[in-house]
RNA sequence: GGGGGAUUAGCUCAUCUGGCUAGAGCGCUUGCAUGGCAUGCAAGAGGUGGUCGGUUCGACUCCGAUAUCCUCCA
């Protein structure tokens, strides 16, 4: 039996009381994708035997030796990675870029699935998926030639995520391992439990983590077989889930290994904890929107914000949103001056008044053709007349830092190169972040030159050239920077800075001419993916404050170094003082310490039948070389000693205690019976203390010599 | 947005109930062996244990904050 096609007919509209409201448009979805349609046409009888993708099956099955139809189990793994390298490549190609956050991380999930299964199956322990690419890109040159032009830096973003997926197996493994080995991952917050405890709903205690733990050394100690049978030769669930959580290892991964080892996974109790998980995620996201309130119906929300920071308006609908101890209000307006947060944007605030009652904007976004304007309480009189009033400061902070991101951009391009293409980009009222394409990180030399070009532009004050309306093909004959992947409408909006510089589509807020951006200051230049860079750079009030930070900074330093033509070389010099007499220090107490044990050795006595020495004051200036003298003396001294040596540092009485275990004494033991006022411990051997009263180790030496006498 | 982790030598990582001169491999320096190299043997240098606080007689180790990175859930 082949599906072909599967009918979904839409009727209803789910309502947040869960009442049904009829569509007002009602429709079929026939589920017949170009896959099945290809299938049909080809005459398969699955998708996979299509010639989509059979090229990549027949290429995987020859690299990994294993021919497709052998096993189910390794046809499967290579179907999935031959319908997940096209996905992969696809939104790659489009812009978005694997992160653990949103889109980025469904990416990043998806090719996590296909490396696992290569790996589990196909038998690959290095990157193989991004060696796809460039046949995939040929495949469908004609119908997506977005993939085929970004080829190379897909490949690149493809290889660096397989190779970190490999590092955290890696990771994975070694953990699992510490869990054979001690019972316990490497975070040592998971002990080992009973069945019965594993079993139980609740939680563990800590405590009772803590006697699990104790119970797993024990049983290592005293018999190896106790050990694996204490553990009933199964990994509890929640071991196998902290490595999934916490390690990204997989479960299937971990059955594997654990098959290996002769063990089994509690697979129930990884069930529960990730139950329990998603849980917590649902409670943290839970939010709770009621239905919209409408007011007025029908109109267009207007947007008025390029012309106008404050608008005579009336509010058409709202609604309540709830998560978790927060309620806030969504209201939308007839038309606002308020930009909604898209395209990097953030969002406007300011505030609604309602013929005298003020409530403020705290966050302004979008959503399909709403604009909405998040506010923390309804008015009384949400029907009357509203005067809708931006933050203009804040709002002229961050058009600065907008309209100085397109200059940026045009002046990478120039620096860098055209391949520098826009994969994300941030702009608030207080800095901009601007990512894009490139293969190496920017030289201080590019960067200042960068800047300067920037900066030359906004002395330029360059006159804003915005045309709205434009139809994408006349916008696209004009050379505007286009994004890949970008959905645009059949009408654009152009901004140029010189027609010459910079000119993209952009439905942002801009600055009146360049000038009014002041300076522009880059901050940083770093790394967030391969062949992605991401620069920060401040305008403005912003950037004479880094500024002069910086300026305040210096002369601060400079003042310290009264008279000195160059700073930074004395500094340096400084530094390298300093280091060679804290190597000198350190050479000096070595050999303070080699003299005082030999002085030490001298005075060693008999009593009874041990080695004694007892001293209380001891001329020495830190704790550590009194530690030291003492495992020296003890080298030398070799058995049957019992030393104390004590020193007064900082007012307290340091004590060093140290017992030859061939005499078979606690030494911790002995202080706290013999001089309970010491407080302290450590091994048998080896007994760290300390006491405000000099007396008391006196005391203690004289206690000590009679006991052995 | 909410969980869980990591941060120790140039690199990869140890240090399992807080005390034991903080270790190993690779790399580096020097010496020895071989005609030279790969290599082998030996010695050595290299650490504010991310940053800031707290608990303790004592913290790389426990607790809290902060930064960066990893990971899971939404």
């Amino acid at each position: 039996m082949i599906e072909i096609w599967n009918n979904v007919f839409m009727e209803f509209e789910r309502k947040a009381d869960s009442s049904l409201v009829p569509l007002p448009k009602k429709h079929v979805d026939t589920g017949m994708g170009f896959e099945r349609l290809t299938m049909a046409i080809q005459g398969k009888y699955s998708s996979y035997d299509s010639d989509i993708f059979q090229p990549v099956i027949q290429y995987v099955a020859q690299k990994s030796n294993i021919k497709y139809g052998a096993s189910e189990k390794t046809d499967i793994a290579l179907r999935v990675i031959a319908d997940h390298i096209r996905a992969i490549s696809f939104t790659i190609a489009d812009g978005q870029l694997p992160s653990n956050t949103g889109a980025g991380y469904v990416i990043r999930r998806i090719l996590r699935r296909s490396v696992r299964y290569g790996y589990s199956y196909l038998g690959f322990e290095a990157p193989f998926m991004c060696e796809l690419v460039p046949m995939l890109a040929e495949q469908f040159k004609n119908v997506f030639p977005e993939l085929n032009a970004q080829k190379d830096f897909v490949v690149n973003v493809i290889r660096e995520e397989e190779i970190s997926f490999f590092k955290t197996l890696k990771t994975g493994l070694n953990s699992l391992n510490n869990f054979f080995d001690h019972g316990s991952l490497q975070s040592n917050k998971i002990g080992y439990l009973t069945e019965e405890e594993a079993s139980q709903d609740s939680a563990p205690t800590p405590k009772e983590i803590e006697e699990g733990q104790k119970r797993v050394v024990t049983a290592l100690k005293e018999n190896a077989d106790n050990y694996t049978q204490f553990y009933k030769r199964n990994i509890p669930g929640k071991i196998a889930f902290q490595l999934y959580d916490t390690y990204g290892f997989p479960l299937d991964l971990t059955r594997l290994v654990a098959a290996e080892m002769g063990f089994m996974v509690d697979e129930k109790g990884f069930e529960v904890e990730m139950a329990a998980q998603k849980d917590r995620g649902r409670v943290a996201a839970a939010t709770e929107q009621s239905d919209w309130t409408t007011i007025e119906d029908g109109k267009k929300v207007e947007f008025i914000g390029y012309d106008f920071t404050e608008a005579d308006a009336r509010v058409m609908k709202y609604r309540s949103v709830k998560q978790k101890d927060k309620e806030l209000f969504q209201l939308v307006l007839d038309k606002t001056p308020f930009y909604a947060e898209s395209g990097g944007q953030i969002g406007d605030t300011g505030y609604l008044d309602f013929g005298g009652e003020k409530i403020d904007v705290l966050d302004t976004k979008k959503e399909n053709d709403l604009i909405i304007h998040f506010v923390k309480k309804l008015p009384a009189k949400v029907n009357a007349p509203v005067h809708a009033k931006i933050n203009t400061i804040r709002r002229n902070d961050i058009i600065k830092n907008h309209s100085a991101t397109h200059l940026l951009q045009a002046a990478l391009r120039i620096v860098l190169g055209t391949h520098v293409q826009q994969k994300g980009s941030l702009v608030n009222a207080d800095y901009l972040r601007f990512d894009f394409a490139h293969f190496a990180k920017m030289t201080p030399e590019e960067i200042a030159k960068v800047e300067q070009i920037v900066n030359d532009k906004i002395m330029e004050n360059v006159v804003l050239d915005e045309k709205r309306n434009v139809p994408i093909k006349e916008a696209e004959k004009m050379g505007a920077t286009m994004l890949f992947g970008e959905k645009y409408g059949e009408l654009v909006r152009v901004i140029t800075f010189d027609p010459q510089f910079s000119r993209e589509l952009c439905g942002g807020v801009h600055v009146k001419s360049t000038g009014a951006i002041g300076l522009f200051k880059i901050i940083s230049e770093s790394s967030i993916s391969a062949g992605v860079r991401r620069i920060e750079a401040v305008t403005g009030r912003k950037a004479l404050e880094y500024v002069d930070a910086k300026v305040n900074e210096l002369t601060a330093i400079g003042e310290l170094f009264k008279g000195s033509k160059n700073v930074v070389q004395s500094v340096n010099t400084l530094m390298e003082q300093n280091e060679k007499l804290q190597k000198e220090n350190e050479h000096m107490q070595d050999k303070l310490v080699a003299g005082l044990v030999k002085q030490l050795k001298a005075e060693v006595a008999q009593v009874g039948k041990v080695q004694f020495l007892g001293k209380a004051n001891i001329d020495i200036t830190s704790a550590d070389a009194l530690r030291k003298a003492g495992i020296q003396l003890t080298n030398e001294v070799k058995d049957n000693f019992v030393f104390v040596l004590a020193s007064n540092i900082n007012g307290k009485s340091i004590v060093h205690l140290r017992v030859a275990p061939s005499l078979g004494l606690n030494g911790n033991q002995l202080l706290k019976e013999l001089s309970p006022s010491i407080k302290g411990g450590g091994p048998a051997d080896f007994v760290q203390a300390s006491t405000a009263n000099a007396n008391d180790v006196e005391e203690l030496i004289g206690k000590l010599k009679e006991r052995f006498k």
